[in-house]
DNA sequence: TGTGGCAGATACGTCAGACGTTTAGCGTCC
DNA sequence: GGACGCTAAACGTCTGACGTATCTGCCACA
């Protein structure tokens, strides 16, 4: 514990706290750096360490020119599933974290949430994880179709809980961009699709149980897959 | 999109890269900040506002004095729980995530959790959740016992996969800090206690089918608690 | 000989001021 | 009426300086 905390981290802080409590509502915009700095008895440079700061924790963002300064930005769960990917990634390079709790982890929270999307999803979602399920896998071109998601991010998404994708999304990002698809044959990919489409239909006619029967198989395959020998970088 | 990155950005990006590419492994000592700026072709200001930015994401820590300096910081998944039920707590303000939906996850985590406890607890992960059952709520003294920790912790933690700890510990904390506790009777906290207990028996017994039950249970009698009128600030 | 404190070195922390760069908005001129 | 260019506000970056925490190692004193 450090006696006394730097400025900049003090500034950081009493900001980052008047943000949290609703003070500065997302939108606001602060005063310009040097007002900034004056109003906390700081120097310019300090302010603005203090702001790189709350802007790498994505609670501001700062623009240039004329109507431009520092605002508190609106919260995105797609920043938050970045950032929590990104520090499971360096979890995992660690032996802190194991793939296999990865894989677990998955195991547990996708087929339930098959089950919940069988449940409760609407016409327009039925037909985005059916279009997720359809779309071939083109490595040559990765964002083909605008709209395109992988197909168990769209399935997170369809069970209409924000929880389920925000922690279910970084862990299939690790576990993506960790896999070497080096050595695996198109017919497992097809498999694969094959299985995707299986459960689209499940879910298309609420069927609940089958769905995950279904995703559970799924992604016992893909534990198979992601295990064998020396896929792992 | 913009154009140009900031240099102190694109430092910061560059030095990023290096870390989770394990060039830069965790106790490296960084560059002195001039020399570090020389090195990027920039002015000390930049390089320090460009650390500002990797220390706050806690993959570099600065100490000061001779023998200081910036050290790349070795991955520690207490920041990371931290850090994810930082970002939780502001998506919750919002109405983008609803509280039911932490609770529905709840719901889908921890009996599985439980399950997974009482299949694989030794005896010494077993007493230290029978410890942290039978801790006595003390609202004068949170901190009472050093090495008690909230049973749902504990529990999260007994099951070997620090996934499911990640993925749970911030949504409890999410809740805890938003619950009110006011307006519930005493007799209510002594059920929930007994509740616990009767968990931890399980998990000590592997009886892993009525661990998760029981803790199915538990979690349905506090949701009906939390979601009380009024209960939510 | 042992120990305590003091000086020096190092690197972060902070400040002040200056200048460049981006961008929105507005006015002018064709 | 539209395109062009100017202007001002704010961030982006640089330079140089001084303060301050912290460790190392020496030296004096007991």
């Amino acid at each position: 514990m450090q006696r006394v905390r730097p400025a900049y981290r003090q500034v950081a802080d009493e900001l980052r706290t008047q943000i949290l409590a609703g003070t500065l509502p997302s939108g606001t915009r602060l005063p310009n750096e040097a007002e900034l700095g004056r109003a906390f008895g700081v120097s310019r440079s300090t302010a603005r360490e203090a702001l790189r700061v709350l802007s790498s924790q994505h609670l501001v963002e700062t623009h240039r020119g004329v109507q431009g300064g520092t605002f508190v930005s609106e919260p995105d769960p797609a920043r938050v599933v970045e950032d929590v990917g990104s520090a499971l990634g360096v979890l995992v390079m660690t032996p802190q974290l194991h793939v296999s709790d990865l894989l677990e982890a998955r195991l547990l929270l996708e087929p339930a949430a098959a089950r919940l999307a069988a449940q409760r999803a609407d016409a327009e979602t039925v037909e985005a994880v059916r279009t997720a399920a359809a779309a071939r896998r083109d490595d040559r071109d990765p964002s083909g179709f605008v709209g395109h998601l992988d197909f168990h991010t769209t399935l997170l998404m369809a069970t209409g809980n924000l929880m389920l994708t925000l922690m279910g999304q970084p862990v299939n990002d690790v576990l993506r961009t960790r896999l070497r698809r080096a050595g695996v044959e198109p017919g497992e990919w097809d498999k694969v699709d094959a299985c995707h489409r299986e459960i689209a239909d499940h879910i298309a006619q609420g069927r609940a149980g089958e769905a995950e029967e279904a995703m559970r198989d799924h992604i016992v395959e893909l534990r198979r897959l992601y295990e064998r020998d020396g896929f792992w970088t």
